[in-house]
DNA sequence: CGGATTCTTTACAACGTTGTATACAACGAT
DNA sequence: ATCGTTGTATACAACGTTGTAAAGAATCCG
């Protein structure tokens, strides 16, 4: 009863649409009609099909049908580090909201080196992604538009005007200013920030510095350089180290402006640990409304970006630049964000009030 | 100077090995050739090619090589959910260890739900991926067992006796003996567990139950099942309840063991809410040492498996099943872990010191 | 009953790649 | 001069799939 030159496994040749074919006595095309669901086959033929599929555990290539099609329903999501609480939580929003278009998502991690953000951007994927979401953090406005590759792409969270690409963003400035703003009316006169980046092509802690800068200036409260720290990363270890130096140096300030949440929790472990007292003595804010922050004692008060907005337009837009390929012009979209007032800056009592 | 009746973009038209070997005057097999680095090509023909190949922006198509070469390269990680910081941490590490191999990895998020466990298991990426590595939560060893997709899988976390593949597990019983056992060391008595799982066809929360049952037996101790409280889910939220519950009974614990750290976390938060003093009153412990926990005040006692082993041997055992692909009996491989004690059951003093 | 329509199935080609086999040229050793 | 070896380039086939066209069978309509 055939099959038996193959010592081991009984079924294990590869069987493709071919095998099911003879198997059931038709032709390929109509295996693949049976496969694909086409009506017009007739209920023997078809049971005949399927049945010679589970017999043969027959399982249809996606490579060959990528290949046939031209499109492979497999788009990237390019991040710094998955481990990143707020890039978890994206991704796992962008896969879920690609699951509704049917597509795959894919993640590439770039560590943030250069690099690799240039073999991801240059397509390295190519032909086998139909888009790419990509989330810079090294590469330079320049450095993305001299890409050659054309695979559609939408960058998320840089504010690159002009840029060469579609990009989602939420209005930096604005959201730290709304955060500064909340603890100058808390009645803070020294408030620091952290995360401000020295070298980093990227926008991100300039614009939320310059929005800092703004609401110090709008509400006539000097800027003070040395309350300004600068961070290699945007980790807890990060915030922790930078307030400790804060504190240690001579005149600590009354309230903390952290560029994320990470280096929020990370200063918060550090003031905590020494018996400051939050907020009595110093407030504390951050960004992004990573779910740390809503467990922390005290919670986190931060900038809440609209995460399921930032997924859904990164979608829609590799969408559209999918559908009508060539140029339109680059777009950008900017989700709200909402200041979340927690007790890190309220307190026990207030925050439970609101 | 041909390309003159698709107007639009110059040169969007496809371009594969034909295109550029048209241009650089060469065949096919030359082009590839020159792609893949092949030695015996004249330098002249092999700038000429490398010349056409910019000038038309081609890039190698991933699928067409994949069809040819049977294997794709990607690897799949399915994971309940991608937010739950210990899954991210270990999709990292994942990540970053198959790239060792030159492997690209595609998450999947099955949400603990059965269906769509089930859907990954039988292979619906199916000759998309050259391997799988399975986290499961709904389904059940026997489910597990009528598989009938053959490509390799690796499960990770379960404990799934004469199982169907290859597994990578912590010793959940020893681990959480361990736990139980250092807080029976620090002269707690009523020791609660949080984490026990109703319905769930996993191990993992009956493994824990039973090392930390072990535990309180073998130190003498009464096992008291009001003490031991189930979860939904092994989020912060449910451990917050879970802890408000305990308190709101009469008779609060002076120790909690958690199975793992969100719950933990969310323990933490309800304990600290309500003014009760960790680990005066009430010491805690987590499992799994994810970053969070390094950084909440008290800092987390926990377990810490070895994660780095786990996705190290994830990727062995997935190699070596899809090297010689027929029946090796399934084998199971056991990564070490520590009980990394902090503030949670040490307090600040006891902790620095150590 | 004849012609038009619909149903069912099929053959063929093409998607882009690379392993194998082969051809010819150039070269070195005898 | 001859043979074998190496270097360089090529043609062909196949991986598994599906869109197109087309053919024969069944059905419908007037």
């Amino acid at each position: 009863m055939g099959e038996a030159d193959d010592r081991g496994e009984p079924s294990r040749r590869r069987v493709g649409l071919k095998e099911v074919a003879r198997e059931a006595g038709v032709s390929v095309k109509t295996v693949s009609n049976v496969v694909n669901g086409y009506v017009h086959v007739t209920p023997e033929t078809r049971s005949r099909v399927e049945r010679a599929i589970r017999e043969l555990n027959y399982r249809p290539n996606l490579s060959a049908r990528t290949l046939r099609q031209g499109r492979t329903g497999i788009i990237a999501l390019a991040v710094p580090e998955l481990d990143i609480p707020y890039f978890a939580e994206l991704a796992k929003l962008i896969v879920t909201a690609a699951e509704a278009r049917s597509w795959t998502v894919l993640i590439d991690q770039t560590e943030g080196r250069r690099e690799r953000e240039q073999l991801v951007t240059e397509g390295i994927r190519a032909h086998l992604i139909d888009g790419l979401i990509f989330s810079p953090l090294a590469m330079s406005a320049a450095e993305l538009r001299d890409r050659t590759d054309d695979t559609p792409l939408v960058l998320l969270g840089e504010r690159i005007h002009h840029g060469p690409a579609d990009h989602v963003v939420v209005d930096n400035i604005a959201a730290a200013m709304d955060a500064t703003r909340h603890l100058i009316e808390l009645g803070r006169r020294r408030i620091a920030a952290i995360g401000a980046q020295d070298d980093a092509a990227g926008e991100t802690g300039r614009l939320r510095l310059a929005g800092y800068r703004r609401a110090l200036a709008a509400a006539g409260l000097p800027f003070d350089e040395s309350l300004v720290i600068s961070v290699d990363a945007y980790h807890r270890a990060d915030g922790a180290r930078a307030m400790a130096h804060l504190l240690g140096s001579g005149d600590p300030p009354d309230a903390v402006f952290c560029f994320n949440d990470l280096l929020a929790l990370g200063a918060l472990r550090t003031l905590l640990d020494r018996g400051v007292d939050v907020p009595g003595t110093v407030a504390l804010a951050g960004f992004d409304d990573i779910e740390d922050g809503r467990y922390s004692t005290p919670t986190l008060t931060t900038i809440t970006p609209d995460k399921e907005m930032i997924a859904q337009h990164a979608l829609d837009l590799l969408a559209e630049r999918m559908a009508r390929r060539p140029a339109r012009p680059a777009r950008e979209v900017t989700v709200g964000h909402t200041l979340t007032r927690r007790e890190s800056t309220l307190g026990r009592r207030r925050a439970q009030r609101d």
